[in-house]
DNA sequence: CATCCACGGCCAAAATGCGTACCATAACCG
DNA sequence: CGGTTATGGTACGCATTTTGGCCGTGGATG
């Protein structure tokens, strides 16, 4: 599980960063001063730290110096948008900086990308024996690449990040697909049958009759 | 006990809300403006919050910043399906959004996904010598796998959510078929019969005569 | 204790869900 | 522009589930 620090005073600020990233599968811990946060980079460990620039008592700058002690990645978060406090962090170590209000999929897509450059993001999944990079998008069985397309490859993902979950056809169409789920075609059906077939989950993908579907490893 | 809050100003929509919700087996609470909302959550505490954009008085957004900060997940109930609004209320840190008029399965179908996100809805259910697994959807006795169609396990869901209560056959039969209660058909104590007869419950739901069943665990 | 009516049990018919084959269209790629 | 692949719609048949009919049983009531 990564794990990520929000340091913003602005508590409304700090619970949106929580809430998202919470979203999107990341372990979000906040804190709402410089003290605090330092106190939690201390007793705790961060793979990525969500700094505020203006912060009462420390400011973001100075607590910059204590975390690159600690070697922990930083995107600056600056209500500012003067360059010369955009270098200043640059310059202070800082991954990235993001300039509020930010959109919440900027954030996210900045995120992963730290995270990925300091191999900290899960990009290689194992179930059902078979081996899922996300970040080349392969899927291999036993080194061996199974050429999916990409309806096929969205379906093996679910799939295998809701191991033993069932999933209603509404859902798959939901996450896969989007939108309304339209009733009375066979399309998630056959998708789900081709995908199992393909990477040799035939008994592995259950249907639970009337339900949906459900992979058990 | 899952608490949540329903805010609301038109109060046909607040009442439908608490009792879809009550019978889903939720607390459910109403306010119909934003000041009462708020000395609401002030107040008491909740697991989730429907929140109606349009209020009298403070507003939904307005009021979506006091939320924020006690950590409590919303979801957005909107007239309007202008996709501003709605990404304003996803961005401002809500959960989930719902557009008016919505339907109430869908409305507990994304409230169960809020609370489950959070770690608020019991996924395993421990009655009557039985384990429910709600997620995977499996019933288990001692270890063993319980196989029930799909009828068969909402029955038994409902029953398991209302322990100690008389369930009358028209309940059942809105809850688990939906719609109006059929008079002159024998499905319901049919289904009642072969559930409690599979899952070995057959001493622990009792027949009120002339009202319906109560199961004692 | 007799009567009535709700309820339980069984069976077969009806309804529904699912897998598969086949085909049409869209997207992609030289 | 022609060929290939990806995607999704329709038709059909099998499997499972659900339901209605019928009769027997047993509790409630006076």
């Amino acid at each position: 599980m990564v794990r990520i620090l929000a340091v913003d005073d602005e508590r409304p600020i700090a619970e949106l960063l929580r809430v998202s990233l919470a979203r999107a599968g990341y372990q979000c811990i906040c804190a709402y001063d410089g003290v605090e946060a330092a106190d939690l980079i201390e007793k705790e460990t961060f793979d990525l730290i969500l700094l505020d620039i203006m912060l009462p008592g420390i400011d973001g700058f100075e607590l910059m110096d204590y975390i690159r002690s600690k070697g922990i990645p930083v995107i600056f978060l600056t209500a500012k948008n003067a360059v010369s406090d955009r270098v200043k962090g640059l310059r202070m170590g800082a991954e990235d900086y993001m300039v509020k209000p930010f959109d919440v999929l900027e954030l996210l897509a900045r995120v992963e990308g730290v995270l990925r450059r300091h191999g900290k993001l899960q990009t290689v999944l194992n179930v059902g024996g078979l081996e899922i990079n996300t970040l080349s998008i392969k899927v291999r069985r036993g080194g061996v690449e199974i050429p999916l397309t990409r309806k096929e490859y969205e379906l093996l993902l679910l799939f295998a990040r809701n191991v033993g979950v069932v999933l209603t056809k509404n859902t798959i169409y939901e996450q896969v697909w989007g939108g309304e789920y339209p009733e009375s075609t066979r399309t998630v059906e056959l998708h789900v049958q081709r995908m199992k077939r393909k990477v040799g989950w035939d008994d592995k993908i259950k249907t639970v009759y009337g339900m949906g579907y459900r992979l058990e490893v």
